[in-house]
DNA sequence: CGCAAATCCTTTTTT
DNA sequence: AGGATTTGCG
């Protein structure tokens, strides 16, 4: 397939700082992908010479690999493609001398952060859970909008005053731990280039071309990070869509497009507006929905595929007779039209919404597959295990620490552990350290002090081997996980025998997944190090999204949606207070719930059929909600409501029944 | 110190 | 309604 003019202009303009103004379903990737080959094969740039960024590791991967098609694996040796987050990790790791921190540092998630902040304020304050989350994204956001803790206490007013406090106190402990939050990876390194002429011109040696996806999705930090990597020459290509801009929680701003045009003047702009993906219909409803918004630089889709079938609107009685209606329906389709349960997508606004679908699902024991909801990582077998693969790498992380010192059951209770706490305390010393000063067994039990002594020395005997190159750090781990009788815990602590065995294969899985990252297939091998912070960004997912593509109904968030695009898609929930979801209507923050609707919508290629329920059970009481505001922008002509009341029940019944004989054909098929 | 019951709190989106 | 955390007992 060729490129089209707007398209090609995208690719071969390298003069100079680029805008593309990429639309839903217009070829932006294949943009990108385009330029890195044309750079390559007819500019003077080499693979390594560029760096294309992207926000999830999901659409990083798909890059690379749509890459290593076009231009081949082994041109293709030393180019950059990774999040923004992992650039950032790379950058730090490589530079770590001169941000005088010591090797082997942590990477805290968001719940590493709240359990630190729930350290340092506990004795103080009593904090529930609601403002550790507050404190948490307020650091957060003061880290994305690069404002140290000085600059925040000096101009924080009322509430804010106590938590710059903590912010300042936050910081002295994560460095305290040699560790790192997610926002540092992106912070440290931008700060770095800032201040360090230095190693700012070596980076900006280092990366020739930058390209950057998604770039609606970039906070203030990360701007300033493309900022200085491009320097002066601002050689760099960024792709985005003020539309789709659906991360401000996260900083980020449709503002920062119109930015871009301040900051270079020189910008070209070029918009792509053809879509590839969608019927007419489907994307005249998306451009009327996002009408609604102001914008900054206005953008019309349109396509030749054809106007496609009237957009439609389905009522269950309740949130389980909206999740079967859909269910009856993807099975009905699949009978009557072949379609493949593959080409079907589920988008929710939150998570919580996937429940009544997937049972569902599963009642009619159709395939699916659920992304994101950070199920895996959440599992408390795998945070076990990845805790300590953290002390390995950094004795001094003492979130790790505290979850693994009595897990399992060494006799180290809440006694013991608050004797080291405080014996850490009064020596400004991590827990893991305190563990070893002489005069700790006057403090503790006999049978806990061995108990704490053989700890220490398993971790120890541990890292040392863990460090050693290839097999034996591979080794090391396996036998971690053999002494502590780790499977024998799980039998102990779990439910059932089968969810023991479960839960064991989740271990064995992340097992898997550490060797093949130490073991050096095609790239070279990482340190243990490296692995466990590459895992803490999540990076393994994707790659297990990878695997089982099959024929299964996909089920995800709409945040999660963006990017994809399915033949037939379901928007479930459209309901006042979910879609716009509460919070938002509070927040006076509809135009983001706009746009996320924009991104539902502008997934579907053929068919988009909404979903609300009359009734919702919300904390245990039945609510009635009122159907979307969205529903009601759209160009009624275009969408088909699905009739109330007696006719409802009439159809309702047909589509059960159909729903059943499908179901009872499929039993019969399986069996 | 470990396990079972009782309470209470939840639901926005993610690197 | 369901899951997580906290309380109370053996």
């Amino acid at each position: 397939m060729q490129l089209n003019p707007r398209q090609r202009e995208a690719v071969t303009y390298i003069g100079g700082p680029l805008l593309v103004l990429a639309g839903a379903g217009s070829g932006k990737t294949r943009v990108i992908t385009e330029k890195i080959a044309h750079l390559v094969r007819h500019c003077d740039y080499r693979a390594k010479d560029i760096a294309a960024v992207t926000f999830t590791n999901k659409a990083a991967r798909e890059m690379k690999e749509r890459i290593h098609k076009t231009l081949g694996r082994q041109a293709c040796r030393g180019l950059r493609v990774s999040t923004f987050h992992t650039l950032g990790l790379d950058i730090i790791r490589r530079e770590t001398a001169t941000l005088g921190m010591k090797p082997g540092f942590s990477l805290f998630d968001d719940q590493d952060s709240m359990a630190l902040l729930k350290a340092l304020t506990d004795d103080e304050l009593d904090v529930d859970k609601s403002w550790l989350k507050l404190a948490v994204s307020k650091i957060s956001n003061w880290k994305n909008d690069m404002r140290s803790p000085d600059a925040v206490l000096a101009s924080a007013e009322g509430d804010d005053q106590l938590f710059a406090v903590v912010y300042e106190q936050y910081q002295r402990h994560l460095k305290a731990y040699n560790a790192l939050d997610f926002d540092d990876l992106i912070l440290l390194p931008t700060v770095l280039l800032r201040d360090h002429p230095a190693v700012r011109e070596r980076w900006q040696k280092r990366i020739r071309y930058l390209l950057v996806d998604e770039y609606q999705d970039t906070n203030t930090s990360q701007y300033q990070l493309v900022r200085l990597l491009v320097g002066e020459r601002a050689r760099f290509t960024v792709v985005g869509d003020d539309d789709q801009s659906i991360y401000s929680w996260r900083g980020a701003q449709p503002k920062n497009l119109a930015l871009l045009q301040d900051d270079f003047p020189q910008l070209r702009v070029v918009k792509l507006e053809q879509n590839y993906r969608s019927m007419e219909r489907i994307l005249k409803c998306a451009n009327i929905l996002i009408d609604n918004n102001p914008h900054v630089f206005e953008k019309r889709l349109f396509s030749d595929m054809g106007y496609g079938e009237p957009l439609r609107v389905i009522f269950g009685r309740n949130e389980e007779n909206e999740a079967e209606r859909v269910v009856a329906e993807i099975v009905r389709e699949r009978f009557l039209e072949k379609t493949r349960y593959g080409d079907y997508a589920i988008l929710y606004r939150g998570n919580h919404q996937a429940r009544g679908f997937e049972k569902s699902l599963i009642n009619n024991r159709i395939p699916y597959k659920m992304t994101g909801g950070q199920s895996f990582f959440s599992r408390a077998e795998i945070k076990d295990i990845m805790a300590y693969l953290r002390l390995l790498v950094n004795p001094d992380d003492d979130n790790a620490f505290l979850r693994i010192i009595n897990l399992p059951r060494r006799g180290i209770g809440p006694t013991s552990m608050e004797r080291i706490g405080e014996l850490a305390n009064q020596e400004r010393v991590s827990l893991f350290s305190a563990c070893q000063i002489h005069g700790l067994n006057t403090l503790l039990s006999a049978p806990a002090f061995h108990a704490v002594q053989s700890f220490v020395e398993l971790i120890q005997r541990t890292a040392r081997k863990a460090a050693e190159p290839g097999e034996q750090s591979v080794h090391a781990i396996r036998d971690l996980i053999k002494f502590i009788q780790y499977e024998e815990w799980l039998f102990e602590s779990s439910p059932s025998p089968a969810a023991a065995e479960m839960r064991m294969k989740n271990v064995n899985e992340l097992y898997r997944w550490v060797s093949d990252m130490l073991k050096d297939d095609d790239d070279e091998a990482l340190s243990l190090e490296q692995a466990v912070n590459k895992l803490m960004l999540r990076d393994m997912l994707s790659r297990q999204d990878e695997e089982d593509d099959g024929d299964q109904v996909q089920l995800m968030t709409l945040h999660a949606s963006k990017g994809l695009e399915f033949p037939y898609v379901f928007m479930v929930g459209m309901e006042e207070g979910l879609l716009p979801h509460q919070s938002s209507i509070d927040e006076g923050n509809i135009e983001e719930e706009r746009r996320l609707a924009y991104v539902g919508i502008t997934r579907a290629q053929q068919r988009l059929i909404f979903t609300l329920a009359r009734e919702r059970r919300q904390y245990g009481e039945t609510i009635r909600p009122e159907p979307s505001r969205f529903l009601f922008e759209l160009p009624q002509d275009d969408v088909k409501w699905e009739d109330s009341q007696t006719k409802v029940s009439h159809e309702e019944k047909q589509q059960r029944s159909a729903s059943n004989i499908a179901a009872l054909r499929n039993m019969l098929k399986k069996d």
